[in-house]
DNA sequence: ACCTGAACACCGTTCAAGT
DNA sequence: ACCTGAACACCGTTCAAGT
């Protein structure tokens, strides 16, 4: 049939997101295809497949806008307001845009990619920025030479917050458990216990 | 048709969870799909119906046997060497099992239930159970009285945990970095940092 | 150039019909 | 009682055909 273009490519990519966005908020990874997405953008599907790869591409552009979400959130942290300060601070808000966005967050740790193919470039940017910042936010309890253990460090902090935030957006925590104060014991005892084991080396 | 009983009702669960197991640590929880798992058995589709309520239950019995395993793998720890060892020990098999079983483990924390769905019981127990070894592991940081803390700490103990495992699993962990000296590190800050802040309350 | 509709090869689940 | 095969309502993806 036909060229529409009662919108153009641009414009389609957003609506195709965004109804997109709107499935997986209601009804997680699983209720989103392909046929849903074309019938929320009143196009045909095959419409998709000329904006995206496949559903994979669309679902990490899903997830990338995610993660620029919480970055977003973080950005005016004061990260040099002391390693203890600046890592509650942050931890608080990645609870906080976790809980308000579970939906759109259960599918960022949901979504795997088949067999041999591997995320995209763009994709893990997103998640070494996120890095960065609590790498800067420990950053205190370093050498300038130690990059290497800040890194590691940092990476540390990042996994443990990635899983309690997990298992509190899947409903996996038991009843009683937040994971406001979760993440306060994990950046206290954390920063506690780099403290006291970098002090005698 | 017929009633071929070439099997026992046990016998076809136990051949339908290993044909599952199969496609499931070979392609995925993606890969898997009620028709692929009845020609692996030979059998048709609806058999399975008649052995479990549906894909999603199957899927539970399979994370169940995989959280078995895990709880297995670590039931020889020696709890009372000490927060660190025991920890530390805890720790490497939890990565070693799930390093051994990467593509189980996915399936463990890649499957959610749809909406208004809650895991069973007998799934949640699983869990319960391996945050009780961890509790354990910890208790000597504890007063008696102190359950509510030692159960806290214990849960965020294994959250980390289970972040950390879960990115290595989804190979979301930059190269270079490896999931052993990661839990090792954070094993070693939670306990000197829960050592510090209980000292001085 | 853009979009559609049909087609292909798949799904999960149910259930009448057969032994 | 047990199992099948067909049916139903869905999938993702491709691509000839139409404007």
């Amino acid at each position: 049939m036909a060229r529409r273009s009662d919108h153009s490519r641009d414009e389609l990519t957003r609506m195709a997101l965004a109804a997109a966005r709107k499935i997986i908020a209601k009804q997680g990874l699983r209720g989103l295809s392909t046929r849903q997405i074309a019938a929320g953008i009143g196009y045909s599907p095959g419409t998709l497949y000329q904006l995206f790869e496949d559903l994979d591409d669309l679902i990490l552009h899903i997830n990338a806008a995610t993660l620029d979400g919480l970055i977003e959130a973080c950005r005016d942290v004061d990260l040099a307001a002391g390693p203890e300060a600046a890592l509650e601070e942050l931890a608080r808000r990645y609870i906080s845009y976790v809980g308000n966005n579970r939906g759109l967050w259960n599918a960022v740790f949901e979504h795997s990619l088949p067999e041999g193919r591997i995320a995209p470039d763009w994709l893990r940017e997103r998640t070494r920025s996120l890095l960065g910042l609590a790498e800067r936010a420990i950053a205190p309890l370093f050498q300038e030479s130690e990059e290497a253990a800040r890194r590691h460090e940092a990476q540390v902090l990042w996994a443990s917050l990635y899983g309690i935030a997990a298992l509190a957006t899947a409903g996996k925590l038991p009843p009683g458990e937040s994971p406001e104060t979760m993440v306060q014991s994990l950046v206290q005892n954390s920063v506690a216990g780099l403290r006291s084991r970098r002090a005698r080396p």
